[in-house]
DNA sequence: CCATTGATGGACGATATAGTCCACTAATGG
DNA sequence: CCATTAGTGGACTATATCGTCCATCAATGG
């Protein structure tokens, strides 16, 4: 595939081989996996350098410096979480849908008995306060996952499934908190049946907004 | 009052005057407020030593090294809000006290438009992956917490006000799930709101316990 | 096969931060 | 008033970590 030279965006990305792009994948990948295990102020470049086989002139190469790197993490992890929540949500056209859902992010809560919590919920807690633009990036991404469970929900009024009457808006940020709410007290005593009990008491909320 | 040497104790605190006692809270403040606002990793002894007006040798004095002053602060800052807690739910006896809770949440988290989130929830993200000590004693808090309100939910029950048949357990876990949650988009979204409404949904599902 | 450009490796420098040390001051008991 | 102990101030060291730089290697087009 030819190159484009393309260097009207206003961050230029010099041009780049297939080579330097498979690179620029594997810091990446180290870079996500490392901040959602150790946290992103744990985690040293040395770190990503180390986990990625790189060297420290192609981190430097592919991103300017760590802040960078990490808005670049946060643009990955939140496609990653919202195209797997898109997978799931998508599809809801009853209550066991919902249940589904709830069913998948617990299962996968119990993989590693709680710990290491939501990828995009613990970069928000750690770098909201302090990155504005970590901050807003971080909050487009769960506006969006918001916007999925508000759109299942509405989608299940509109079938008839739930009460006309519900607020979709207000149910979905219930549901959503629940989750990141869950997500914290599993993490914390690596007990993944709390989030359980955190997901089921909004969903038997929602549940109960069933026409009969 | 005369001094009493106890030097019994496994990790011994030496003797300290009424003086060294006020500089070591003048510490201990300082650091629970920046490690609330700049989160741990980010706050350097330094900031702790200049914002509590004290020096180097002072902080060494009181704390081996920074993960005991993380500890300590952790105790503190459990019992400050415990305190908070106790204070609001040990009273409760019908809904509406849940609701003034609920107010009280909400109404401080406006104070200063949803950053910074909970003082126990951040930590426990920040720091329950990386430091087994601190993981287990912001377990023990969450469990105080959560038993708070499960007895505020059974002493409801026990009075007549929900149904004979609910479990307290279960949703003292959606409750305080719910908060942590609405702490966190709240925080990140800059918008309280989403913190009512996160305790709001959690709030309905107890009510719907209501004996009429 | 050579030239040019991109990719790589790792040494190196600058800085921030945890932690040490010691001289000095304040307080207290005899 | 002296001696002893607690408390204080801040210079200093060691090290971790971010970020720079340049020499070398790989790939690709002519």
């Amino acid at each position: 595939m030819p190159d484009h030279d393309k260097l009207n965006a206003p961050e230029a990305t010099a041009a780049r081989t297939e080579r330097g792009l498979q690179t620029r994948e594997r810091i990446l990948d180290s870079a996500a996996r490392l901040f959602y295990i150790k946290g992103v102020g744990s985690t040293t470049l040395d770190d990503v350098r180390a986990a990625s086989s790189t060297s420290k002139s192609q981190l430097y190469d592919h991103f300017p410096d760590k802040t960078a790197l990490i808005h670049a993490v946060i643009d990955v992890q939140s496609q990653s979480v919202l195209a797997r929540e898109a997978g799931h949500l998508k599809g809801v056209r009853n209550l066991s849908g919902l249940r589904r859902w709830r069913d998948a992010l617990v299962q996968s809560n119990m993989l590693h008995d709680g710990s290491y919590g939501c990828a995009l919920g613990a970069m928000s807690s750690e770098l909201s306060d302090n990155d504005e633009r970590s901050r807003t990036a971080l909050a487009a991404a769960f506006e969006n996952w918001q916007r999925l469970l508000v759109e299942a929900l509405t989608r299940l009024r509109d079938l008839g499934v739930l009460r006309s009457d519900i607020d979709p808006r207000k149910l979905g940020t219930g549901l959503l908190a629940a989750l990141q709410g869950g997500y914290i007290l599993a993490q914390n005593r690596h007990n993944p049946e709390l989030m359980a009990d955190a997901l089921d008491m909004a969903l038997d909320r929602i549940d109960s907004f069933a026409n009969r």
